[in-house]
DNA sequence: CTATGATATTGATAATTATCTATATCCTGC
DNA sequence: GCAGGATATAGATAATTATCAATATCATAG
């Protein structure tokens, strides 16, 4: 399996981040608005709102506008995503980029 | 449950970078040393050696020396660490942080 | 249409991260 | 013990990230 790294990246990144887990796991709950999101935690309303955006650029959280309020939910489908590219990373993997080496750096005894 | 947030934010921020995840993917293959790995990608021995320090101080990745070598191996129970630690998040969780909120920002009618 | 509350954007800044060069340390063979 | 190869550390730097204050935009109520 060809995996694309690079494209996961910032999903990774998103997950990164404690406030960013902190919101994930609230927004596991069910929908949640900004503001409710805002009172968990010491931080102002623009650095919730940047931590907001790329939750949901990575696709993580789903952002909905209600009226004034915007609302957000887990995407559930991009969660197993990730869950399922992180298991695939650590599979041993037929066709890894270093099947052809198995033997380190090729300096050693095949047997040591 | 309680999830310790913080002790997973510098596994999570080991595997948000492309290198690593393709070191990762290497090292998913078996034992590999250091100048193995190196010749995979377009960077120093310094760059190497930073990358590989982040993945075992994250505990992904085991270290033993050989001689001059290093080899690395990936460590399986701490990758099922992880793995179970993203599912968690993603799971509805009684004893989220947000459990007595249910309804937003509070100022919403209940069935809005 | 104006005031107000909710959220987003901008611009600045401090902290962190990824990378390099230079150098140090560690290991092996002679 | 010295030379040479493998890896690690130090110091510098560029890029990225997280944060804030200030301001702009958007939506609703009146």
């Amino acid at each position: 399996m060809k995996h694309d790294y690079a494209e996961y990246v910032p999903v990774l990144k998103a997950l990164s981040d404690e406030t960013r887990l902190r919101i994930l796991n609230m927004v596991s709950c069910g929908e949640m608005c900004a503001c409710r999101i805002l009172e968990e935690f010491n931080i102002t309303q623009p650095t919730l709102s940047y931590h907001m955006k790329i939750l949901t650029e990575s696709g993580l959280v789903d952002a909905r506008r209600d009226g004034a309020w915007m609302r957000y939910t887990l995407n559930r489908d991009r969660a197993d995503e990730v869950r399922s590219f992180i298991s695939d990373i650590f599979l041993t993997d037929e066709d890894c980029n270093c099947k052809d080496c198995g033997f380190g750096c090729g300096k050693e005894s095949k047997n040591g």
